[in-house]
DNA sequence: CGAGTGACCAATTAGTAATATGGTCACATG
DNA sequence: CATGTGACCATATTACTAATTGGTCACTCG
């Protein structure tokens, strides 16, 4: 049973420099701290106002988490758009497309570990930051798989949902934050695998 | 760091009357009242010996655990090769073991959830019945990819090995109790479309 | 009226002392 | 010798209290 939580919405205006500094603040703090260990006073603190005054730009503690994990979450996402534009062929921008977004997880994971719980954590409470992940990956592979569609270097036959779904869910294990940490062990092997079995199964 | 643990290997006779029991009532309580909740007392008291004599036996209290889980995970690879016994051709052998393992793991969680929790535990360090078990997966995968080779169903360019852990790869999220429980909700649509896919990436 | 806060509350967490538990061993008993 | 155990130890877990923390609100100040 939970309790009624405050909304996860924004709160006060949304573009506000004061806005920015808790965010950034709290970016800071929960790198180095980790979310559990980071109280709200220590972000006031950090920006030089009370504790209260944060609460008039979020909801709550998690609100502030859930804007850290947008641009953690968005950072992997810039990675993998940047590697897609590299690549030429559709089966090329796939590969680079699966293969970058497991090893930046990765890097995520020995890099900035604190940073990444939150990201598993957002991914195991379902919050919005990792529901928009998901819908950009799916966009992201939609596009590639059209794309491929179109240049005549996938099949046609299977509905773009179905093959489009069955692609991230077959990646699940090592596209999602609170799955891959479980599968680092296998990395890159068990994923390079499964990629290729992506591509086998998309042969006209 | 960890403790220096006694060995998980079987001590004492390995087929006694009094072995079983000990497993027998362990089946019992964990399955009531959970792993953590269950002492070792309670076990020697359900047995009417005292708590050093079932040292005799076990190793440690994981040790129980592991020949519980044992178990579980075989009765799961019962009720698959009995699925696939059934099916004629090896496509719906592949699709029946999948479908099989996900949603006897599923009825698992459901039914047995203590017992399936010691599972996901299993899973989750390594134990020797998680290895056994994804073993006997792989088994089961390549006899069915060979005779679906042979049978000219499947394409026969791929290395086995690398299909059948292609294969076992993709439904690790579906097929592994530690990452099963996080994907509940996608049962049994996303499991299906990665057996759709795996099947297409199968196609000669 | 908008920017900003101290004081306050319920709920969670940290700290700690007491208890319970996993595991061992020397020793009964027949 | 095979079967079986009570007493014992170090560690883990519990139970309980004190201290923090997330979150709110009436209020100040310019």
């Amino acid at each position: 049973m939970t309790s009624p939580l405050p909304d996860s919405g924004p709160r006060g205006p949304a573009e506000h420099a004061i806005r920015e500094q808790i965010v950034a603040a709290a970016g800071r703090h929960f790198s180095r701290y980790g979310y559990d260990k980071t109280t709200v006073s220590d972000l006031a603190d950090a920006i030089g106002f009370s504790k209260a005054y944060i609460y008039k730009f979020f909801n709550s503690k998690q609100a502030i988490a859930e804007a850290i994990c947008m641009t953690t979450l968005g950072s992997i996402l810039g990675d993998i758009e940047t590697t897609i534009a590299q690549a030429r062929t559709p089966t090329e921008k796939l590969r680079k497309l699966l293969e970058t977004a497991v090893s930046t997880s990765v890097k995520l994971f020995f890099n900035d570990r604190k940073l990444y719980d939150i990201a598993a954590h957002s991914c195991g409470e379902g919050w919005s930051p990792s529901l928009a992940y998901t819908e950009q990956l799916v966009a992201l592979v939609s596009r590639v798989v059209m794309e491929g569609r179109q240049a005549g270097e996938f099949e046609r036959k299977t509905p773009l949902d179905e093959t489009v779904h069955g692609i991230l869910s077959s990646m699940n294990g090592y596209l999602r934050p609170l799955l891959l940490q479980y599968n680092l062990d296998s990395v890159p092997e068990g994923s390079n695998k499964v990629i290729a079995l992506i591509l086998r199964s998309l042969a006209p």
